[in-house]
RNA sequence: GGGCGCUUAGCUCAGCUGGUUUAGAGCGUCUGCCUUACAAGCAGAGGGUCGGGGGUUCGAAUCCCUCAGCGCCCACCA
């Protein structure tokens, strides 16, 4: 029989397993007469490797797919990559700048071709990963968000809504990365509270070299900039200085004051510098009280020749320089320290500059209307519910959305600008010029006298389209891909692209499809280590999931995974998980061992305790797979696995193999066998979306298969809720079983000795040869009074007792007695303090007060039971 | 400054619209076992009064108020 190891091996098993899923091409799917289940893969980047996070995300979207697939439906999981701008962008320029290149000394097409050679270089090694977990993706659909049907479909989208009026182009004030040099979106910075101080700068009024005001900044740079000083018109202090002009420290520049109630009377003194250029709310006050804008800062932060002083110097570095001048000038009151809110680059880090410049916008207000009312109806169902309120909120106040980078890796806005000025909005060359020649009446146009808008747009200007540009559906509206895969089913992301990418989604597919992109969005926690903090390269506490795999196995890794993890919860991640579910591995694979082991016979007659055993087993069986069903529905998926751990562990190892194995060396007969052989693949079954590799590996030891034949597209079969009698005669033998073993170890009695077992009081006799069998009993006998120095424990209000003669410790028993007499008395006494509350009686309802006569009654009977067997000690 | 969420055994969590035997699970802990499927195992045991306070109710971990702590999201206070 041991042919196979007393370990599993998962080394053995998960390459062989994968390779014939993709050789069958069991992850495949086509449109067909099945009611499709679709899934799209949040698609990582490029260039990314595999971290925890995927392992979660994707784990959850495995075992979402295989089950969709078992329970007959066509289910298909697409995978893909995004060519994430920003990030990859930056990569390459690093790599580039390694070998001494610069971006600005390469022609567009010279870096592109480069960033080409580093994606085809590191592209698609996650996807490679996300095969050892197992990922049952649909391989021969991968995408990629640049590839050509992704790329035209960005390109249509963009004329879309330009033709409809949503996009527009207008000078704003933007966020300025000036490390990747480009803008950025609202959502892609990052406010981070930092120690900084806040200066107190002295502007003497112009023409009264005696008067002066001050005024509080964190960015004393930006004084540079400055062209007015605002106070609130209702700040008596500062009443005098209405018409009045001040003097601009160090700069010498003779700027206004301006009276507007956006100024906090109570914050620093109640004068705020204006600097239209590099502020978001000076910019607004420029604006109302036609300023100028002085933009003193060159793209990657340095001065600009504007700034008039420190030209060429790093922003941070001025901001140091000055105060040591502005102090030598005695221009500075007092510095204090000061916390504040600093933005950064999500991708770079860089601090943020705003900045005024020319970019693209989406208008967003119109589009979001059907999103908005989607998720509020529960068109689309947000798991857990609580994001809906996080959702509301950004939809309602929603602004429009920056759309232009200044990149080369990325679409390319599909613009060309007229010699003479002006701009048309094209899908293509031809036609760009074509509109080009119309909108000028120039008819000697030619392509070279257009320039191409050279920016490129936001990524997530892309993966919006995602779920439909993955069928082509924006391209080909009507193909039957789109038509039977769309809405997709469910989507599993992180909560933190709940806006970049979740609600730019379902903008999109009521834009572009007038439907929903998915059905339910189901948003996963963040992986913790175990002492809460969030997982990163630079703490060094991120465990590598590959090598997590060789460790544990991919079944051992995902079932850690899962164990943890419900619905938005964060998940502290620890090795113990992996080892639990290595260990679960392991108890399958031995059960397996045991039953592979039987030697079968026809002849023999099927004991009494197995078929209850039997019976009993298709009872809990049938619920769980209800139990999971409904969990799984829920999106209630630890549960869920937690429900079929101990069905397996349990009840099936624990106890049924127990009550249905044959005595050493003895054959088992045939009807136990093939019972015993069908639970155990409706185990397998029920378990393998969780843990692939191992079920399908015994799956196919179990039975003969036919080629191409996998656990992976059997059918799950249903179960029911149903208390069966046979379940409480069960639980009941448990613990009679239970109070057995007790004995025995408390008694130091080996298991191998055979006892006797008297029941005093009323005793359910159907399950006796199970007693028996599993308590190892000579015979249990009914008796009215047990024999003198026995054991006993009480089951109910039923007294069990083992005679051992003279091994018995009387006042051990009587003491054990006396607890028990206790607890019951305690218990019985709050029930009779609410049954003796009239109130009680007379306002709870009828099967409530039932309920509480019953448990007074059975807690009485055990209670003249105790006393019983106390009397017959003493 | 707003909004949301959390606080239940050592750890991670479940406990939905209040009542189902004086609170459940997994892991860990303790005790005894190498019992021929499995020591990555088996059997058994112990462990919390549900963050603090107040209230509603016949009855609250479950509803309300309040205090404290933690976390997340949003927001232009220089």
């Amino acid at each position: 029989m041991n042919e196979l190891a007393t370990k599993y091996n998962h080394s053995d098993v998960e390459a062989k397993w994968y390779a014939y899923w993709m050789e069958h091409r069991l992850f495949h799917s086509e449109p067909d007469a099945r009611e499709p289940y679709c899934i799209v893969i949040p698609p990582p980047n490029v260039t990314g490797v595999l971290h925890m996070g995927h392992m979660l995300n994707n784990t959850i979207q495995d075992i979402l797919i295989r089950r969709a697939r078992m329970e007959g439906k066509n289910a298909l999981w697409v995978p893909g990559t995004d060519h994430a701008a920003i990030s990859t962008e930056a990569k390459v320029v690093a790599k580039l700048a390694s070998e001494n290149i610069s971006k600005s000394d390469l022609t567009r097409e010279q870096f592109l071709e480069h960033a080409w050679d580093w994606t085809h270089k590191y592209g698609g090694i996650i996807l490679e990963q996300l095969k050892r977990l197992g990922a049952s993706c649909d391989w021969e659909r991968t995408a990629f968000t640049m590839d050509d049907i992704r790329s035209k479909s960005v390109i249509r989208v963009f004329c879309h809504l330009y033709e409809k009026g949503l996009i527009y182009r207008g000078v704003r004030m933007v966020n300025w990365d000036p490390q990747a040099l480009t803008a950025l979106s609202d959502e892609e910075v990052i406010y981070k509270e930092e120690q900084s101080k806040l200066f107190y700068l002295r502007y003497y009024v112009e023409g009264e070299p005696d008067k002066y005001i001050v005024v509080a900044t964190t960015r004393p740079e930006t004084i540079l900039g400055d062209t007015a000083v605002c106070v609130n018109p209702n700040d008596e202090r500062y009443a005098w200085l209405k018409g009045k002009r001040v003097i601009v420290p160090k700069v010498g520049r003779s700027v206004p004051i301006i009276m507007d109630e956006y100024v906090e009377m109570e914050f620093g003194t109640g004068c705020l510098k204006v600097t239209p250029a590099h502020d978001v709310n000076d910019y607004m006050l420029g604006d109302k009280y036609g300023l100028e804008s002085i933009d003193i800062f060159n793209d990657n932060g340095t001065v600009s020749e504007a700034g008039g002083m420190y030209v060429g110097m790093d922003r941070f570095d001025v901001r140091r320089q000055i105060m040591t001048d502005l102090e030598a000038e005695g221009l500075v009151e007092k510095v204090e320290d000061y916390v504040n809110k600093v933005g950064h680059s999500e991708r770079t880090d860089a601090v943020i500059e705003p900045k005024l410049s020319m970019q693209w916008f989406v208008k967003m207000e119109e589009l979001a209307g059907p999103a908005l009312e989607a998720v509020e109806r529960d068109a689309i169902r947000f798991v857990p519910s609580k994001f809906k309120n996080t959702y509301r909120h950004w939809m309602t106040n929603i602004k429009d959305w920056c759309i232009s980078r200044q990149l080369w890796w990325g679409h390319q806005i599909p613009a060309w600008f007229l010699p003479g000025g002006g701009y048309v909005v094209a899908e293509t060359e031809e036609e760009a010029l074509a509109k080009a020649i119309e909108k000028s009446g120039d008819a000697s146009l030619t392509l070279a006298d257009l320039r191409r808008d050279p920016d490129c747009l936001d990524t997530w200007f892309s993966s919006w389209l995602w779920p439909i540009s993955l069928f082509n559906g924006i391209l080909e509206p009507d193909n039957e891909e789109i038509k039977y895969y769309y809405p997709t089913a469910d989507l599993v992301t992180a909560p933190d692209i709940i806006f970049f990418w979740v609600a730019r989604m379902i903008i999109a597919g009521y834009e572009f499809r007038h439907d929903k992109p998915f059905g339910n969005v189901y948003f996963t926690g963040i992986v913790r280590d175990k002492i809460g903090r969030k997982m990163s390269k630079s703490l060094g506490n991120s465990p590598d999931p590959l090598e997590l795999i060789d460790r544990f196995g991919a079944d051992g890794v995902r079932m850690g995974l899962m164990l943890a993890a419900p619905a938005g919860n964060d998940i502290m991640y620890d090795d113990s998980l992996c080892e639990q579910g290595r260990n679960f591995c392991n108890k399958i694979w031995n059960a397996f061992r045991l039953v592979k082991g039987w030697e079968v016979s026809d002849a023999e007659p099927q004991p009494e305790a197995a078929a209850r055993g039997i019976e009993w087993f298709a009872e809990v069986l049938s619920n769980t797979l209800a139990e999971v069903d409904d969990l799984m529905g829920k999106f209630r998926i630890s549960e869920a696995l937690m429900a079929v751990y101990k069905l397996f562990w349990d009840e099936f190892s624990s106890w049924y193999l127990e009550v249905v194995k044959p005595a050493y060396g003895k054959p088992v007969d045939r009807a136990t066998y093939d019972a015993t052989m069908s639970y155990f693949d409706t185990l397998l079954r029920l378990l393998h979306p969780f843990m692939p590799f191992i079920t399908e590996e015994l799956w196919q030891h179990l039975a003969e298969r036919k080629p191409g034949e996998s656990i992976m597209t059997a059918e799950l079969p249903k179960g029911r809720i149903y208390d069966a009698p046979i379940i409480g005669q069960f639980e009941k033998m448990k613990q009679i079983v239970a109070g057995i073993r007790t004995i025995r170890v408390k008694k130091q009695i080996p298991n191998k000795v055979e006892l006797l077992l008297e029941a005093k009081g009323q005793h359910d006799d159907y399950l006796d040869p199970v007693i028996i069998k599993m308590g190892n009993l000579e015979t249990i006998d009914l008796v009215d009074e047990k024999g003198a120095g026995s054991a006993s424990f009480m089951v109910g209000p039923t007294e069990y007792a083992i005679p051992l003669g003279s091994a018995v410790n009387v006042e051990e028993e009587l003491r054990k007695l006396e607890a028990d007499l206790k607890y019951q008395e305690g218990f019985l006494a709050t029930v009779e303090k609410k049954l003796s509350n009239e109130r009680f009686v007379a306002n709870a309802p009828e099967k409530v007060v039932a309920l509480e006569r019953k448990k007074q009654a059975d807690a009485k009977e055990k209670i003249e039971a105790i006393k019983a067997a106390i009397a017959a000690l003493g």
